[in-house]
DNA sequence: CATGGGATTGACT
DNA sequence: GTCAATCCCATGC
């Protein structure tokens, strides 16, 4: 069961926190969540923050849509949109833990231990095979699906830090993992 | 129109 | 620990 556009549609940083243990499907791949940083429009490390543009348009559009950008010209990251339609905000998916199609996975990484699959943004999107060809398309109804937690996953343990990978406003405890997840991109914070 | 800088990764010292 | 790869796009002249 994916999740409704109502999921999406409230403060980033709560929805963020809500996703850890939620399953994002593509093809014939899958894995949980276990790591997720929150974006907003209010401070300057998220895309939204210069205002509506051609890049950012996904950012400002529905809640429960994807929103897939290239980084370092090589690499896709895939977020969720949050928050309502004209606010800019949103979701990073950073880590998974595998649950369906490792085969697949390990194909499309080059890659044969499990851990190493999905234990990054780049890697994730990389292994379950979405492209910048997903910007934009609903998570709700696929191709690229989120769905609520499978059993044992409902109520996780999350552990707060600050975002990783920016220069600005890095002081905001934004990201959120998985406790002992070791499927996530850099060891959690304490 | 030219330029600079990434929400990263993997290879290498 | 360091560093290059590689390209879109926001910004500034």
């Amino acid at each position: 069961m994916t999740l409704a556009h109502a999921f999406y549609d409230r403060p980033v940083v709560e929805v963020a926190r809500a996703m850890l243990g939620c399953v994002v499907r593509c093809g014939d791949t899958a894995g949980v969540i276990v790591e997720t940083e929150a974006y907003h429009e209010s401070e300057p490390a998220c895309h939204a923050f210069v205002g509506l543009t051609a890049r950012t348009a996904p950012l400002f559009g529905p809640p429960g849509r994807a929103y897939v950008y290239r980084s370092y010209g090589i690499h896709a990251l895939l977020n969720a949109v949050c928050d309502d339609e004209g606010v800019g905000a949103a979701v990073l998916i950073r880590a998974l833990e595998p649950l369906q199609g490792v085969e697949h996975m390990r194909l499309r990484r080059g890659l044969e231990r499990v851990e190493d699959l999905c234990s990054g943004p780049g890697k994730l999107t990389q292994a379950l095979g979405v492209t910048l060809e997903h910007n934009t398309t609903d998570l709700a109804a696929g191709p690229v699906a989120i769905e609520a937690p499978p059993p044992g996953w409902e109520d996780v343990r999350v552990v707060v830090g600050t975002r990783i990978g920016i220069t600005k406003a890095a002081e905001l405890p934004w990201r959120f993992c998985v406790a002992g997840s070791r499927s996530v991109s850099r060891p959690w914070p304490r």
